[in-house]
DNA sequence: CCATAAACCTAACATCTGTTAGTTTCAATA
DNA sequence: TATTGAAACTAACAGATGTTAGGTTTATGG
């Protein structure tokens, strides 16, 4: 049918799909041109257009498919039977390990979803406020049960997204250091930076 | 001399900064047009040209405004005599006191600073990179007198700075809670986090 | 071997971009 | 009051942008 009519095993729909999530990365959506998006592909910008609808789909696909992993790691989390510790760092080791697997989309759901146009934008904001409160639940469920010191929910959890949140040195760190090392540092600083200390100093 | 010489005690050049600086922060660099920047301040966008050079002067001078503050900060702590916990507890408190009072600038330096060009690019890489390094160096120190417990140095210190690091909640979070006691649960959880765990439970 | 249709191309559009040129305005000064 | 000069304006530039229209290539199924 066409001159190559579907690669190997990944379609040029996902070929274009990722060389647009490595150049959102690393320039930015609205530094990133359509032409330049195609000569990384090798073919010129209008025939993007066979394959895709246009430069916002690229980036709401990013941005729900990420938000829509974490949603449903919440929901598998909240109905776990795990003590409250034990919950936030599942769902800590998670974020570490979409880092690592998913960078590039994880990475431009966080740092380029303003780009978004209504309604997706709106319907983003309300998963990202809905997933921050759900998770300030469980650690404000820990602090009353006093596994957690008194500490502010939603600060506590704004300081442990950000942690590990998108760094543009995220993966050259993952390099040098094994990733089950970082992902266990990652966990050990934070969880033990809510842990109620038993014996002060 | 002209319609309004030089406003009552802002001048109209701080005006610009300030504005763009707003803009910048919200909708990104590269997604604010002059011609937005412009309307803003009151003036046409060939207005704005009397009084500064042109687009990317204003993100250079907030880059380096905001660099050059953390770079003193870390010389001050560098030749202080405190214990290695206390000097990270500076710096911590520093970052959380520069975003608090200076929330745009800190922003916008963390976030755009991809879109300066050479050789600013180049410099302001160099910067952050040096400030990364000598955190590190601190944290490593505490490692070898037995302050902090084992841990990838690096790993560390992007946790720190990122866990600090620009959040679109952040001034709404400093509003609901005492931007005090932000500062401490800031401290406390990062600080314990890098603790040495005398008593392991 | 011919009809088909996906995939590619070139050309062009309308719009937006940062910036420049040249002109006008007007309060302060001489 | 005439001169001055900063600060504003209008108009326009040259280039980049996302996208569309319409024609061409090419591999395949009948």
């Amino acid at each position: 049918m066409a001159k190559i009519r579907s690669t190997e095993q990944t379609s040029k729909k996902e070929i274009i799909h990722s060389v647009a999530a490595e150049l959102f990365r690393e320039k930015g959506f609205r530094a990133t041109s359509m032409r330049e998006l195609a000569a990384k592909v090798g073919i010129e910008a209008a025939s993007l257009y066979n394959h895709i609808e246009g430069k916002n789909e690229l980036l709401n696909i990013i941005c729900f498919k990420v938000a829509n992993n974490f949603t449903r790691k919440m929901e598998e989390v909240e109905s776990s039977d795990q003590n409250i510790l034990d919950k936030i760092e599942v769902l800590i080791r998670y974020h570490v390990f979409e880092m690592i697997h998913d960078y590039k989309d994880v990475y431009v759901s966080d740092r380029e979803w303003r780009n978004m146009e209504e309604p997706e934008l709106s319907k983003y904001r309300e998963m990202r406020r809905s997933y921050r409160k759900r998770f300030a639940s469980i650690v404000e469920k820990g602090i009353s049960r006093g596994e957690i010191k008194k500490i502010d929910a939603n600060t506590a959890v704004m300081i442990i997204l950000n942690a590990i949140a998108a760094v543009d040195q995220w993966h050259r760190i993952v390099n040098k250091v094994q990733s089950q090392e970082l992902e266990d540092a990652m966990v050990s600083m934070l969880i033990d930076g809510l842990r109620k200390n038993d014996t002060p100093s």
